[in-house]
DNA sequence: TGATTAACGCAACTTAGTTGCATTAATTTT
DNA sequence: AAAATTAATGCAACTAAGTTGCGTTAATCA
C-alpha cells in the first residue's frame, strides 16, 4: 500500500528531490534531510513513494539503489524508458530525458527495464 | 592484475559457466562448485577475470552482482552493448544476443552501459 | 475529544561484498 | 630436482545496504 497520510518524513523526501532529475539513494537522502530521519523510515517511505508511481528505482554502481522522481513515467509501460547516467567521478546520478526504443525478444514477456549509462560528467570531463 | 596462475578455482568457475549466455552471481557460482572454495576467494577471482576481460558484470535485482562470460564484448568499446533479462519468477539471468544502439548525450562522456530487462521468461510465462 | 491505525524510532538482524593476514601452492630460478 | 618467489587461498572479522519486529507517536476520522 503507499502513502496514506502526509507527514514529515514524505514532504522532506519530495523537497529533497525537488523537480530536478537528479536520482538519490537513501544514504544520500537522510543525509540532506535536516531534521534527523531514522534510515528504516526513508526506506519505508521511498517504498510506498515507489509503489504510488510517485519516485522509480534503479540499481546503480556499487550495487545501490536509487530513486528519482517520476515525470513522465508512465506506470502501465516503463519498455521504452528513460536511461541513467551516473558519473564514475563525482558519482551523481541522474535521469536523461530521451527515451530508449528496446525491441524485445518475442518469447519474453519484459515488464520493465533498466538502463544505466556510466562515465564522466560534463563538469568531470577534463 | 589479472589471472596469472593456473588455478583450480579459476577452472572450477569457467566451467560452471561453460558456454552459455548464463549470468551467475557469486553466491550461485559458489553453491554450483563442487569442491569447497571460500567465497572470498570466488569474488577475488571473478574480479581478475573481470579485468582480463573474460567475464562481465552488471546489477541484478535485490542489489546483486551478476557476471557472465564475454562473448562478443568488444573491450574498448561497451556503448553498443547486449541486454541482459532477468526472470522475476525463476530468478534466472542471461545475456540477450543482440545489441541496443544507444544514441549519448554529447556532452556526456559515457564510457560502460548495462541495460537489464525483467519479466517473465519463456518457461514462466503462463 | 477520543478512537483508530498509519507512520515512526530503535535495536537487532540479514546478506553481499571486502580486508588483513597467515598459509598454500603454482611458477621461476638455481 | 630442490629452493626461492609470490600469486592465490582460507579464515575470521568487518563494512554497508537494506530489512524485520515491536512498542510508541501522531495523522486522520468519527
Amino acid at each position: 500500500m503507499g502513502v496514506q497520510r502526509k507527514t514529515k518524513t514524505g514532504e522532506q523526501i519530495l523537497a529533497a528531490f525537488g523537480d530536478s532529475k537528479e536520482a538519490l539513494s537513501a544514504k544520500m537522502l537522510l543525509s540532506r534531510i535536516e531534521q534527523g530521519v531514522n534510515k528504516t523510515t526513508v526506506y519505508r517511505m521511498l517504498d510506498k513513494l515507489e509503489d504510488d508511481g510517485v519516485v522509480h528505482s534503479f540499481s546503480g554502481d556499487g550495487n545501490v539503489k536509487y530513486y528519482a522522481r517520476c515525470h513522465a513515467c508512465s506506470d502501465s509501460m516503463h519498455l521504452h524508458s528513460h536511461p541513467h547516467f551516473q558519473c564514475v567521478s563525482c558519482d551523481k546520478v541522474r535521469c536523461l530525458d530521451f527515451e530508449v526504443p528496446l525491441t524485445t525478444p518475442r518469447n519474453l514477456q519484459v515488464t520493465e527495464s533498466q538502463i544505466l549509462l556510466k562515465g564522466h560528467c560534463e563538469r568531470c570531463s577534463s
